[in-house]
DNA sequence: GGAACTTTCAATTAC
DNA sequence: TGAAAGTTCC
């Protein structure tokens, strides 16, 4: 089993007498290192798999490592272990599991609501009483950082020197308590509120740190300090866990994730061993010589250095463009020519850029040309406003004080439940210290509005209560289905959209119905005893979940567009990354923020290395000389970024030098600017 | 109360 | 360019 590893892989996965660190450099392997070890854990070192626990980040990350497991798993021949029970799990759901579980001891009923960031933006704002939307947005970064950060509201205004620091951490407060009145959480409580309970439950921590035996911890580098606690507390003094990480890769610092982790692991725990793995299997050298000259710009917390075997491989081509339509043209052209000429598939093909809007350019011209594409990254299938939709009505079913979702469901579709109706009922709830739902059936609140408002009302809230009967009683699907035929969904569509929209707004709802459907028929997400989930149960993973889990139809022949954060642990043969320009990458507020902390232009620097490493075997960088920005046109400079890259690997195209436009665009001094930075380097 | 229209503003990154 | 908020009218 262990034959076609190298020596380090294979110490990793063989290495148990402790808390192990492996430092895995882009395409070395660290995906395999992982699963291979949770094989040799269960069928060479006697764990049972429910005793083992793999975190990952994502939900994409997850499956690909549970897909990787059960191929694994069943190609050994003397197969007399099975990987049953086995958690791999996002860190979100991984909480979600045990909050589900302990709910009761933090005063939450298990069937608690997940809000998402919409929701609690809304709360915020009603908190606030104000639409200042940047103020809003700091103000919901500011008590997630506190969060991430394992700060309560009373220590967050004790340590609050600035006045409106004070004030925030008051919000922070009132959010929270709104929190606990709605019986739900934020995706930030999923990891905190696990940690909390752990700290006051002993009894609870012991029942997990026996369940979690082993714990396989993916993408080190991008936990934040609640979740470090999380893993130290189930850990225990026992510290059998393998971290996996790449500080090189360390992209989601504004999430609150501290490459200082990495580190403090080597503190917390005198008997760390760390294992490099710098082997690269992915990239040409050429392509791996641009990422290590670009990643020497930043300091180091770990030597590393990245070596292949995989030739010399094809020049790196710099090309400079018009405009965003030129630049998508140019890049198209040279992905379709390409792959004419080498007889390649549309999916060895990858777009890559730094914002989510960068990709409506290309998925114009794709659509036109009729290139099959497909996007990730962005918003998820679950933030879509026909999802959102049916799904308030789950919401509210499984938990009739989330607010949030009475709001929604209540005035989607339309029935007859107005501003007026729900300000007024608003108030009373407020007054009375109960939820909405509560609310409505009370006597002194019916007398208080008009006889058609009450009886519109009561007619929604007693559906809701019949769901709620059935809920527990009917297959999940069949209630599914009855609730989007009751509610009139797909008018309610129709009469809104034009049809071609409307046509897809429903397709998505039939869809999720089939995928939850069949999810709750076979269940083994969350490997718990109660197989076999009700509607209620199934509502909760909802919002943590992945359309995609589960499909059968392997990958589809087709480009993909992805932002540099989601396109993290994927490698494609050929990548053409575009957009890379100052302000862009690095974007300007990285920039602004870079001249007191150069730390965030070191996290745009390991963005663009990411980009660099997902390539196989060529890279195409690309920029451009104007960009729409805002409705308004802007000159562009080329990334820094580029200038770090080794020349002697470059191919420029659409060279400044030569090209007569560009040099009359910025005038002679920051021509004279690039020439120094190109010829620098 | 709510549909239909007009105006305004804005775009990191994501579980 | 597109979504969200504001305004008018039935």
């Amino acid at each position: 089993m262990l034959n076609s590893l190298n020596s380090p892989q294979r110490e990793a996965i063989k290495y148990l007498d402790g808390p192990l660190l492996v430092l895995a450099g882009a395409g070395s392997g660290k995906t395999r290192v992982i699963t291979e070890k949770i094989g040799y854990l269960i069928n060479e070192a006697g764990y049972h798999a429910k005793e083992i626990a793999a975190i990952t980040f994502t939900n994409k990350a997850a499956r690909e490592m549970q897909e990787r497991v059960s191929k694994l798993m069943a190609g050994k021949e003397t197969q007399v272990k099975s990987s049953k029970g086995l958690t791999i799990a996002t860190f979100h759901s991984l909480g979600l599991q045990m909050l589900r579980a302990e709910a009761s001891l933090l005063g939450y009923k298990p069937q608690f609501s997940i809000l998402d960031s919409s929701d609690s933006f809304k709360i915020v704002a009603d908190i606030l009483a104000t639409t200042d939307k940047q103020l809003l947005r700091k103000t919901q970064y500011q008590i997630s950082a506190w969060k991430n950060g394992f700060i309560n509201p009373d220590q967050a205004k004790a340590s609050a020197e600035e006045e409106l620091t004070h004030a925030t951490a008051k919000v922070y407060q009132l959010y929270q308590q709104t929190l606990k009145a709605y019986q739900a959480v934020d995706f930030d409580d999923l990891i905190k509120l696990p940690v909390e309970l752990f700290e006051q439950h002993e009894s609870a921590l012991n029942k997990w740190q026996r369940k979690l035996q082993y714990l396989l911890i993916d993408e080190y580098q991008d936990t934040n300090a609640c979740q470090y606690k999380l893993v130290k507390m189930l850990t225990g003094v026992r510290g059998q866990f393998t971290a996996v990480g790449d500080d090189d890769q360390a992209i989601y610092g504004w999430r609150g994730a501290d490459v200082e982790n990495l580190r403090q692991l080597t503190e917390d725990f005198s008997k760390l061993k760390v294992i490099k793995l710098e082997q690269n299997y992915r990239s040409t050298v050429r392509i791996l010589r641009a990422a290590n000259a670009v990643i020497a710009n930043n300091p180091k917390l770990f030597e590393k250095k990245l070596w292949s075997e995989l030739g010399t491989g094809d020049m790196i081509q710099v090309s400079a463009q018009q405009s965003e339509e030129s630049e998508a043209e140019s890049v198209l052209m040279k992905l379709q020519a390409h792959k004419f000429e080498h007889r390649t598939r549309f999916l060895d093909y990858a777009i890559l850029y730094r914002g989510n809007h960068q990709a409506r350019v290309f998925e114009q011209l794709l659509r036109n040309q009729k290139i099959p594409y497909t996007i990730s990254g962005g918003q998820s299938f679950f933030d879509k406003a026909e999802i959102k939709d049916v799904v308030s009505y789950l919401r509210l079913v499984a938990n009739e004080d989330d607010d949030p979702a009475f709001i929604r469901a209540a005035t989607t579709p339309k029935k007859g439940i107005g501003n007026t109706t729900l300000e007024r009922l608003g108030e009373y709830a407020s007054a009375h210290k109960m939820s909405l739902f509560a609310a409505a059936f009370e006597q002194a609140f019916q007398a208080e509005i008009g006889h058609k408002q009450c009886d519109d009302l009561m007619k929604f809230c007693q559906y809701i209560n019949k769901l709620q009967a059935r809920a527990v009683r009917d297959p999940a699907g069949e209630v599914l289905n009855d609730l989007v035929t009751s509610i009139q969904y797909e008018a309610f569509l129709y009469d809104n959209e034009e049809s071609r929209a409307a046509d897809s707004k429903w397709a998505n709802v039939l869809e999720f119905i089939g995928w939850l459907t069949k999810k709750g028929a076979s269940s083994t997400e969350f490997g718990n005893e109660n197989a076999g989930k009700n509607l209620l149960e199934l509502t909760q993973m909802v919002s943590l979940m992945s359309m995609l889990e589960g499909r059968e139809d392997g990958e589809p022949d087709a480009v993909k567009l992805s932002t540099l954060h989601a396109a993290k642990g994927l490698e494609f043969g050929h990548v053409f990354l575009i957009g890379v320009e100052e302000g862009i990458l690095p974007h300007r507020e990285s920039v602004d923020a870079g001249v007191l902390d150069p730390s965030k232009i070191e996290e745009e620097r390991r963005l663009m290395y990411v980009g660099i490493t997902r390539a196989q075997k060529s890279l195409n960088i690309s920029w451009c000389k104007k960009r729409k920005r805002a409705g308004e046109m802007q000159l562009c400079e080329p990334s820094r970024f580029i200038a770090e890259l080794p020349s002697a690997d470059l191919r420029h195209f659409g060279n400044p030098f030569n090209d007569p436009d560009i040099s009359k665009d910025f005038g002679k001094s920051k021509m004279a600017n690039i020439r120094a930075m190109l010829a620098n380097k």
